[in-house]
DNA sequence: TGATTTTTGTTCCATTTGAAACTATATAAT
DNA sequence: ATTATATAGTTTCAAATGGAACAAAAATCA
């Protein structure tokens, strides 16, 4: 690929992605705000509790791309909505292990299904090696931008 | 591709989509955030006049992913940053005609070859008929969302 | 022409988001 | 033990965002 000299928006792929996941994301969004009132990072909090019963906050954190305070918010809300439940750590002080309760459980086994579908409606006609082949262009490229960014970083201290 | 029941989020192409496309945005961003202060939006509403100069608020709106009220506010900020320039039309009333001034074209021509390095890292090691690929999925896909969201709509009606 | 509806763009208000300061507990060092 | 440092999580405040109401000009239609 050679380098191009001007920039068509349209034909810029990080636009295009953006855009492209923005379209996903609200498309999904409209499965669970609809009918159970739950924002994007809830909803990812519940996918996340749902594999993960227990996990705390930051552990939470780690695994979606979230920050502490986004995950603080979304618990709260979640907590407030009586679809999580928190225990707090005899062990830890400072932290607590995070659980669906049942009507969380509920929001968790309707929406899954759902979810898959729409990845399946969108991605599912791949063959099985494309299937393969995007999840690693996929990673491929989530490295490459880890190490963009810290080249940037190491580049302006 | 069969049909899978559970959802680890960190295989959830909808959510590795998300998480890829946040990166490259904030990678992107850094090259003018940094340098010239614009946002997200005052980027877009640049590269636009850039490409095509004298667009209307409103046709800025439809090129980019942007709706109108991130339009007026891009276009205000990058005015009282003397990027852009307004001139009313004189055959619509309601309209004006934007373009960038000296030191938005001083910026546009700065970050552009930044921002096409950046595509060109991500994505350069493409073979040409791999970009290719790349490029109609992304359209398949574009397509298939917004059909899907559609029939979301109107079963919603 | 005059009344009605559309379109363009802005403003206002409520909600969301992000960064930094802060509290409380735990760990490490002397 | 006592002090210092690190970690978990929350709060606070300012900025960004989104939606609805709005004003002004244009287009439509009687």
């Amino acid at each position: 690929m050679e380098q191009k000299s001007s920039l068509r928006l349209q034909d810029f792929l990080p636009y295009r992605l953006s855009v492209l996941s923005n379209n996903v994301s609200s498309l999904l969004a409209s499965l669970y705000t609809e009918k159970f009132g739950i924002s994007i990072p809830e909803w990812r909090t519940v996918a996340v509790l749902g594999e993960e019963p227990g996990l705390t906050s930051t552990q939470i954190a780690s695994r979606v791309a979230m920050d502490k305070v986004a995950v603080t918010r979304a618990v709260q809300s979640l907590i407030e909505k009586r679809f999580v439940r928190r225990s707090s750590s005899q062990a830890d002080g400072r932290v607590s292990h995070l659980n669906l309760t049942k009507a969380g459980q509920r929001v968790y086994v309707e929406v899954v299904p759902m979810a898959l579908a729409i990845e399946h409606k969108v991605w599912g006609t791949l063959a099985p090696a494309e299937k393969d082949y995007w999840d690693e262009m996929l990673s491929k490229m989530e490295s490459r931008v880890s190490t963009l960014r810290e080249e940037l970083l190491e580049c302006n201290k």
